[in-house]
DNA sequence: TGTAAAAATGCAATCGTTTGCAATTGTTTT
DNA sequence: AAAACAATTGCAAACGATTGCATTTTTACA
């Protein structure tokens, strides 16, 4: 016990205090050092301001100079409040591959940023999709105040049944679905509309969409690709959709395939992602096929490396520091009651050197 | 309130209760339900071998029915055990470019997994290394029982002072330094020596390093590189030590600029990280530079587009997936109070066409 | 200087689990 | 059938912070 009854012996008692390293200090003993009440300490570190700010300098001095802080165990049981939010990498229809897409980590990072920005912390999480009660293994169990899932995927269907309980979460998906919860996405039809338009301003006449159409942001992408193709009377053959999942690795392999039986009927390619892209590119160099003069290509999410690929890839930027900012601020939203809706967040074309511009 | 008066009056007391959705459920409600005491249910749902075991699952399969779970907050603060893991991406050294290299990723989702394994959260974070109190932050307000640093970068004096407060803590690092606390690495050596044979074995002349030799692990490599050189007795001038920052822009930068000013004085590179080594292959491409016939090149790390790059990128492979393991394993060893130590990974010699082989 | 109002602080209950110990129930043994 | 023992279960006290309300101190005003 840190207890001394002889403090009001000393002018300062806190020199009566010899910091034992074994027992962690609580609150309690921050207050005595400081001749205070642990509601006053409480609320001094709280910057509460029914609080004489003398008092709270002090108290706030004393809990650094100690290296003291809040049991946060203790707080979130009092408060029913954690700070934590959960982000869940939502890759169930993934291969194992695509967990190392590195626009995922640039989502995770912007988002790490954003929440620390509001005072959060996050928990992130990978494998607890599968089991079919994360949300309220999360939220039930004050483990988190929110939950951000990553990817819509195929089937929302787990994600609806958390909407339906009304649990505070935000999606990084398709904003223009129609469903019960906040999405926050690109554009994903304009930037397949903008991506194929730019295919076809470039003179390509038989545009491939590698990417699954089933998937919900693709299947907006898609939708996308088709208008600039109709729109602009190009090829729309049922052959020119090639559906592979989003890894760079099922690209190689369906153009590979592809070329191999039914020949180079195409002169462009419209991808899902960066990494698809990267894949496509891999499978045409190796048969020595000319980018951008034979096959142009456009990829999706400028990841980092898309500018040092050779050729660099044209590709449409998704802005993820913005959308982790609205995903956020959405989240925030929710705990305080106020209404929230399904973003959109702008993209842009950056043409590089995988088509001609 | 959910209490009754009636309990005793039906044989199946929890038919009596209509879920208020209002209200959270606790374990004493549970244990209402079961009518047991909270004693009972608490131990039955941590499977006590005390408790029968028809109690068992009586109860369990009551949490179960109402979708309950433990309060994390209340159980920790009694337990004084989160079965949290705070993950500290150490940053601090690099540009923001470097939060986007695809080596992350992976080194975070693979600890995610080995966590998990092990039944730990993970809790991210990139910005508190910044706060030089990180260690106390998660550590004594019981937000994380152990810290996972990742990265020590060309300064450990933050990860010293944590280590001498004897905290839990396992770093990613450099495992040969001659630190005071437990580091999981590479033996990056080995790999830069490997990597440097490779291309001495190739018939390079003059290899150059393209790295921090300040930094920890890019200490190690440079070592390699250098006894490499040494061993077959090739050329060890100050001007083929390249010093950069672990992005591919700095490694652009560099190479261009150092084939302007000096011309191509160089046959052979060997990198710090595939992103460098793709920043480097831009360079050269861009000056119509032959590869590997001119220039040969190793990467570092064997990220997923290694092979992807065309001419697809010799490296030396890390062992992510069992660093991540040993990593957890070491530090669940602190917790136990057992010995820890230091842990070379091992590493492997991709051969891919950057290099010929 | 006395009194009312305002400002600052303290008391004590509470959040939901876990766990040492005591109490109860069930099973053997003699 | 009583005694001794083992197997189950319950009681009640923590864990450490927060907060409504009561209380004390200070300030303002008459």
């Amino acid at each position: 016990m840190l207890g001394n009854k002889h403090n009001y012996l000393f002018l300062f008692a806190e020199s009566e205090y010899n910091l034992k390293m074994d027992k962690k200090l609580t609150l309690a003993d921050i207050a005595k050092l400081a001749g205070v009440s642990t509601s006053t300490a409480s609320r001094a570190l709280n910057d509460n301001p029914v609080i004489k700010q003398a008092t709270r300098d002090k108290i706030k001095a004393l809990a650094s100079k100690y290296n003291f802080s809040i049991n946060a165990a203790a707080s979130r049981l009092r408060t029913q409040k954690t700070n934590v939010i959960a982000v869940i990498l939502n890759l169930i229809d993934h291969t194992e591959q695509s967990i190392s897409d590195p626009f995922l980590l640039k989502v995770v990072g912007e988002l790490n940023q954003a929440l620390n920005n509001k005072g959060y912390e996050l928990l992130l999480s990978n494998s607890f999709m599968a089991s079919d009660d994360w949300a309220n293994y999360f939220l039930t169990s004050s483990r988190a105040d929110g939950i951000i899932v990553v990817g819509q995927g195929k089937s929302d269907e787990k994600i609806d049944a958390v909407a339906r309980t009304g649990l505070p979460m935000v999606v990084w998906g398709d904003p223009t679905s129609d469903v019960d919860y906040t999405v926050v996405g690109s554009d994903n039809k304009l930037g397949g509309y903008i991506a194929t338009k730019h295919l076809i301003d470039n003179g390509c006449k038989n545009i491939v969409f590698l990417g699954d159409p089933e998937h919900m942001e693709l299947a907006e992408r898609y939708k996308g690709y088709r208008q600039a193709l109709s729109e602009a009377g190009g090829v729309l053959e049922d052959r020119l959709t090639l559906s592979i999942d989003i890894t760079s690795t099922a690209a190689y392999e369906k153009i590979s395939e592809t070329i191999l039986h039914h020949g180079l009927f195409f002169d462009g390619i419209v991808t899902s992602s960066d990494m698809v892209a990267l894949g496509a590119l891999k499978a045409l160099k190796e048969r020595y096929i000319g980018i951008p003069n034979e096959v142009a290509i456009v990829g999706f999410d400028d990841i980092a490396m898309a500018e040092l690929f050779h050729p660099s890839l044209t590709t449409i930027r998704q802005n993820v520091k913005k959308a982790a900012e609205v995903m956020v601020n959405q989240l925030v939203h929710q705990f305080e009651g106020l209404p929230t809706q399904s973003t959109v967040i702008d993209i842009e074309l950056i043409p590089r050197n995988s088509t001609r511009h």
